[in-house]
DNA sequence: GCTAAGTTGTACCGATCAGTACAAGTAAGG
DNA sequence: CCTTACTTGTACTGATCGGTACAACTTAGC
């Protein structure tokens, strides 16, 4: 189990890098150093399960370091700004891609709809939640979230293919500025 | 060479459906209609070479319903609706795939990385050079002209994650309003 | 109607795919 | 020491991969 969990980040970044469909197990074998018959004693599964395993695995940082401090402060502005450089260098400004962004992307989508979904749906509940601790109403809180979630993921994708990695960082930085300025206006 | 032309769309489209490494020669073959020996007639260089026509025909599109209006509007309002407008029904409010946004994301990044970075780049500009004329500062039209792709791109990940073409026509209005408000103030 | 050029289907290539089988190895418990 | 359970490398499967070869076919010019 140990073994299993240990393989998890290589396994991420090799999913990361060349998508689900881009990703052969003799890739995988070579970037987590296990056989074929380790992997297929960790993850008897195959490619889905191992898949599944690394979302688990995301979900779990995911849900630690950004959903679950989002949710409990109560304060706005340190929690956005935490936030904001959580994933900064969790996506390493941008040179790091996305994976349940880009699984939305693509036909494997349907085998992972459910937690693609969650994913985003939990990310902009939790900020929304954390903007509300700060006077912004509902509906405005939740619209708001869901833009800058969706600026992050856009972030992403342009700073990726410009190759840009201050890109990233200035978008987020002025996706960062905006939720402060309304959360500190006290309301909209 | 009409034949080949005629099945861009086709060829395309699957591109977009399962990505570059996603998409096998048997998928094709079904999405267009022509078997292997057509298709390597038309396209003696294979996959990549149908690709790189995929990318040539969407730069002509752009070229043509974006970035050339973009540069011959005297009026920056007019034309930053005109783009949005165009843009939401190509990308079909976020339920078609932006295939060069996807491209930058993968490791077959490297074989298109100068096309990818030239549309992205010929986008800011365009719209850039479209906000000047607004009387927008060079270097805040810059930084507003790549938020703005930015926030296309995000758009498209996040409705697509979510399977919500509403959040997409939201978001990409939230940001139209943006920019006409700053090209409305005369000057930043 | 003959030829030449372009087009197409089909059979095939070696490589690689995801996945299986299983024997050999390892380690822990008693 | 012996068993039992877990782990691992290797060899293998059938299917599919991207790509090639080529013969059959259509079409157009003359």
């Amino acid at each position: 189990m140990t073994e299993r969990s240990g393989s998890l980040a290589a396994l991420a970044e090799v999913f990361r890098e060349h998508g689900f469909e881009g990703t052969s197990l003799t890739t995988i074998s070579k970037a987590t150093g296990l056989g074929k018959g380790s992997l297929y004693n960790f993850f008897p599964g195959g490619k889905d399960e191992m898949m599944a395993a690394v979302l688990d695995d995301i979900d779990r940082w995911f849900e630690e370091a950004v959903f679950t401090p989002l949710e409990a402060a109560d304060e706005p502005g340190p929690a956005i700004m935490a936030m904001m450089q959580a994933v900064t260098a969790y996506f390493q400004s941008g040179g790091r891609v996305c994976l349940v962004g880009w699984l939305g992307l693509g036909s494997s989508r349907e085998a992972f709809a459910d937690r693609v979904n969650g994913y985003f749906a939990r990310w902009i509940a939790t900020l929304a939640h954390c903007l509300q601790t700060g006077r912004v109403p509902a509906p405005r809180a939740r619209s708001l979230a869901q833009e800058a979630v969706s600026g992050i993921q856009g972030a992403i994708v342009l700073s990726r293919a410009l190759d840009d990695t201050r890109l990233f960082v200035r978008i987020v930085e002025k996706l960062e500025s905006e939720l402060l300025a309304v959360v500190a206006r006290g309301e909209s």
